[in-house]
DNA sequence: AAGTCGGGGGG
DNA sequence: CCCCCAGACTT
């Protein structure tokens, strides 16, 4: 039997007034512009690590006038480590395009939110519900989660179809009272309650009345992504490191993995970094090193990367007439976003340098 | 409809 | 190893 939706909503709404979290960074001073931040962070991204980046984004760009005439370097900088880096790069256009084209002032419907770029029908339905207090519905992995199972929808959300049958039923459901707390409570319901492998049904406000509970396999909804096999791809990072000790970084096209971000030259093979040092710098390397080898691993595919540390002579400057490199200084970091791994392995050759190391 | 885009946490 | 996370965008 079908559930009316003003019981459904007050149902969860009085589970999040004694349960749901309301100490989570950016439930304080609610305010589109860091209601809008969280949740360009979260997408893909739990709350737990957004919790670590949140604060610190929002002091150093309190007002979304101090996001637009940011640099994007120091965007990228204070997102290294998110991931899914055009969520920065498209968080400062739209940064932009509130400032220039809305006065500084979001617009307060759902479409005109869905026309910046980076937000979508879930990101918006979460910025007009939660800081404005419009009845709009979100969809995102927890809310997709508990009304799959509540409804037991089968089929893999990622499918039209499907997600078509759990946007009904988040729209049938979302109150037009309370509707903030009711979108804070649908995610912290399926964040915390119904999880994926060990669902709290015997605590949940929903279980009276949830299909899938019924059916006796609520772990079954919603249907699993087909999964594929993963390719793995090879790379040689060339870390070229100057007398002074600093290293050359360039910047990746905006396009394709890590774009905007600052990252060592990659090599087909190691054999290339006395040619690449010679046609790109005019010097020979002075020294050579293979480091350790390792694997990091995206979303699609494996990269095995193959760390090649060389020692250069002294230069003259040519090599900094492109904008697009720099020497990085890790006792003096450039503000500029850099790649996981290229991260690690600069605060890796930082701690060797400790005495008694062999680099 | 399928592919691209990160990094990390938890089982 | 596996899964997927407060998804959006491009092709």
């Amino acid at each position: 039997m079908p559930v009316s939706a003003p019981d459904f909503s007050t149902r969860v709404l009085d589970w999040f007034d004694q349960h749901g979290r309301k100490d989570l960074p950016w439930q304080q001073d609610i305010s589109p512009y860091r209601v809008w931040v969280s949740e360009i962070m979260l997408q893909q991204t739990q709350v737990q690590t957004v919790i670590g980046y949140f604060d610190q984004f929002m002091a150093s760009f309190p007002t979304v006038h101090a996001l637009a005439e940011a640099p994007q370097d120091e965007v990228l900088h204070l997102w290294t480590g998110l991931g899914y880096y055009a969520r920065a790069r498209n968080l400062h256009s739209a940064a932009r395009t509130v400032c220039e084209r809305h006065a500084g002032v979001f617009p307060t419907n759902v479409d005109a939110l869905m026309a910046l770029p980076g937000i979508g029908r879930s990101t918006a339905g979460a910025i007009a519900s939660i800081a404005m207090e419009l009845r709009a519905p979100i969809l995102d992995g927890n809310v997709k989660r508990v009304l799959a199972r509540h409804g037991a929808v089968k089929g893999w959300p990622g499918k039209t179809a499907v997600a078509n049958k759990l946007w009904s039923a988040a729209e049938r459901y979302t109150p037009s009272t309370r509707v903030a707390d009711y979108t804070q409570a649908m995610m912290d319901l399926g964040a915390t309650l119904c999880t994926r492998s060990k669902p709290g049904c015997p605590q949940c406000p929903l279980a009276r009345d949830c299909a899938g509970l019924a059916n006796g396999d609520p772990l079954a909804y919603p249907g699993k992504k087909p999964k594929k096999t993963t390719p793995v791809r090879q790379t040689v990072f060339l870390m070229l490191q100057n007398p002074a000790g600093e290293w050359l970084l360039e910047q990746r096209p905006a396009q394709g993995i890590w774009g905007g971000l600052w990252c060592f030259p990659e090599l087909a093979s190691e054999q290339d970094a006395e040619l690449w040092c010679l046609d790109e710098l005019g010097v020979a390397p002075a020294s050579s090193l293979a480091l350790p080898p390792f694997r990091h691993t995206f979303s699609h595919y494996h990269l095995d990367i193959s760390p090649l540390h060389v020692q250069l002579p002294a230069l003259d400057s040519r090599v900094m007439t492109s904008d697009r490199r720099l020497w990085y200084n890790t006792g003096a970091p450039a503000a500029v976003g850099l790649a996981a791994p290229i991260k690690k392995l600069l605060a890796t050759l930082n701690n060797d340098h400790a005495p008694g190391s062999l680099l």
